[in-house]
DNA sequence: GCAATGATTTACT
DNA sequence: GTAAATCATTGCC
């Protein structure tokens, strides 16, 4: 079952970074469904700076950040990676969640196929770029809607416990300064696919 | 118009 | 452990 709009539109950033463990992220490209568990995320907001959209300062980029939640925001990093973020909040206000790693579960062939075939499991999708590639994300697929039928969020029924959740600083941020501290990193404690 | 750079991954010294 | 790959977006000229 697709997590309703409503999920995604709370205010809460942090909240729902949390939340978003233990459900199903999957896409659908080519009549090829992929998908898995999401152990990791990030949450950002444009009140840090870590934040693309820091400061509400709207760009061509980054505006669709500033849309209503329960979008996707893909972007292209170190000219070679695709970033999955996932838009929350209401209208003008560019909060998202990093999406950084997943448990694979539906599609496994073709992720290693994507991937390349010389790869164990583990690093099939432990981390942001390795994720958005084996399930087939790039750019084009930026500003699409969470409950269309290419990307979308399921509630697998599984119930994360809060002392199964790890908090931690968010990664690859150091440019942020202070806010580069902020616990703002979710993990489920002992999962292997999380990013090192 | 143009140069600088990053929410990373991979391979190599 | 460190460096190279590689390009869209950004911010300044």
């Amino acid at each position: 079952m697709k997590l309703p709009e409503s999920f995604y539109q709370r205010t809460n950033v942090v909240k729902i970074a949390r939340e978003l463990l233990g459900k199903g992220l999957f896409t659908k490209i080519g009549d090829v469904i992929t998908g898995g568990i999401i152990v990791e995320t990030e949450a950002y907001s444009w009140k840090e700076r870590g934040c693309h959209a820091f400061g509400a300062r709207k760009t061509r980029r980054n505006e669709v950040m500033f849309g209503r939640g329960g979008h996707t925001y893909v972007y292209l990093c170190y000219g070679m990676h695709h970033l999955f973020n996932i838009v929350t909040n209401g209208e003008d206000v560019a909060d998202a969640v990093l999406v950084r790693a997943i448990e694979p579960v539906e599609g496994v062939e073709q992720m290693m196929a994507r991937r390349g075939r010389l790869l164990n499991k583990f690093h099939l999708t432990s981390g942001p770029g390795k994720l958005t590639k084996a399930l087939g994300i790039d750019r084009k697929c930026n500003g699409k809607f969470l409950l269309d039928n290419e990307i979308w969020i399921e509630d697998m029924g599984q119930k994360i416990s809060t002392n199964k959740i790890e908090t931690s600083p968010r990664i690859g941020i150091d440019y942020a300064g202070e806010d580069a501290k902020l616990p703002w990193r979710f993990t489920i404690k002992g999962n292997l696919w999380i990013s090192k």
